[in-house]
This record gives structure tokens, C-alpha cells and sequence, in this order.
DNA sequence: ATCAGTGCAAACCATTTGCAAATTA
DNA sequence: TAATTTGCAAATGGTTTGCACTGAT
């Protein structure tokens, strides 16, 4: 009892197809105007709306660029991991957790990845707050 | 030439004094109602006129919090660092590069700081764009 | 037949901008 | 006085929502 059914349509199906056929985030406008470009006419409303719904599901990660603006990516809930985005081609390779020599070297020889920027962030509870 | 003058003007002495004074990260909005409630009234668009002027001079970070939305903190122009944010508190402590383990270690030790997430991203050119 | 999903247009909300008035140098 | 900054109100642009209609089960 509870469990929500969950219909397969179209437009989702056009816009999961979109997304596992390239490794790399796209902002739902990018989505939308490529489905239109291919005949397969479907709301902005929509694409976002699905695009939450692929997000709760846990099948889709969301990132903001650098412009603030959502993007989204297919990613296999597998093991916690990282990106890497190429600044040029926005292909995404995922890169596991380990230090962070082993992850440039790893970037370098296992990726292929020329790395010329990175960013963390880490989130908890400082000594004051513990 | 070319060098264009700076007025020092009340607004950001008042934006700047608040950044100043704690170590974490703030909205527009949220200084825009601290001068308001403090007896400053500042228009909110010359809060962000005021924001972007730091942020250019290397003065001030700029970050989207959960919700997207732009944040900003009093950031010296040290030497490279992250950035760890209590989820409490949003005290926020400087963390230098060394390997993983370091600094999950370096933050329980050294900042006192209980890990339980972290975000990292790195960019730079792929195999095939190198 | 029923319940979920879609499209459209309107609403939202953070951020930006044009311009005349106010402030600093 | 000349140049910069501010405030206000309007514009922008991404994202969300209400609702009547369409489509899936």
C-alpha cells in the first residue's frame, strides 16, 4: 500500500534515452531543445519534472555549472565516487575515493585526464557544534 | 589611465563590516535584512552591486548553497585552500591540500571538525580534448 | 474507469539593469 | 564639478505550479 504507480511515456522515455546515450550533465533547457530538434516535442515543464523524478529515483545526479544553472547526468547509484569534467567536450569520467595524489596520478594514467582545476567541500559539525 | 577610482560609500563599509565580522557564508538577502534591521537600509541590488565589486577584487568567495542559490564570505587571498562548512552552526574552517586522509584526520584533529560529507569536482581536459 | 503525466500559461524568485538622483573625491 | 554609487522599479531568466486535458494501466 503507499507505492505510487509509475507510468512509461514518451517524454520520459525520450529524455532517459537522451541522457544514458551521453556520460555528461545536461541543463533541462539543452534537453528540451534537443528533443525538439529531433521531432520528439516535449514541455520544458515536463523535462523538469522528469528530471526530479529520475533525481528522487536516485538514476540522475544534479550539479550546478559554473553559471548557477542545474544540470543533470545519468549515474549508476554504484559506489560513492567523484567527477571529472572535461572543460572542453563536458564528457564526465567518474573517479573513486582514495588520496588525492593516487586521484591526479589516477586522473593522469587511468583517466587519461589532464587536470588543471579542482574543488571540495566537506560538511559536518565543527568543535562547536559536535 | 584605464584605472578606474573606488568611493569608499557607507553601503560598503556596512557590507563589508558584517562579512567581515563572521567567519561563514551569507546570502544577499540575508545582509540586505541584517543592515535593514540593524538601521542600515542598503537597496538589495546595491547589496549584489556591492558583492560582485568584492568578489572581483578577490576579496570575497562566491558559493551556491543546497538550494542553488549564491553565497558569499570574506576570504583572504591566501595561499590555495577548501573550504570545511558546519551544517550547524555554518562556521566555516580553511583546509589546506594534502591527501584525503590527512585531511579527513587534519579536520578531526587540527579543526575539531566531524567529517560527514564531502563534494569534490575536478576539471581539466580529457583524454580525447587534450 | 481510474490514476498518473502532460502542456500551457501564469506565478515565483533570485539576480540584473536602466536611469535619474545622491554621494564621494 | 566630475566621476562613481545608489535606489527604485522594471526586466530577466531559470524553475515551479495550477488546472484542465491526455494517456497509461
Amino acid at each position: 500500500m503507499g507505492t505510487r504507480a509509475v507510468y512509461v511515456t514518451k517524454p520520459r522515455e525520450q529524455i532517459a534515452g537522451l541522457l544514458r546515450a551521453e556520460p555528461r550533465f545536461f541543463s533541462a533547457a539543452e534537453i528540451h531543445r534537443r528533443l525538439d530538434e529531433h521531432e520528439h516535442k516535449v514541455s520544458l515543464s515536463t523535462v523538469y519534472r522528469t528530471l526530479e523524478h529520475l533525481r528522487e529515483r536516485g538514476e540522475v545526479t544534479e550539479r550546478a555549472d559554473d553559471a548557477g544553472e542545474a544540470t543533470y547526468k545519468m549515474c549508476a547509484p554504484t559506489h560513492h565516487h567523484h567527477h571529472a569534467i572535461c572543460r572542453a567536450c563536458g564528457r564526465v569520467e567518474d573517479v573513486d575515493c582514495s588520496t588525492m595524489e593516487q586521484l591526479a596520478e589516477s586522473l593522469r594514467s587511468v583517466h587519461g585526464f589532464e587536470l588543471d582545476e579542482h574543488k571540495m567541500e566537506f560538511t559536518g559539525r565543527c568543535r562547536a557544534c559536535r
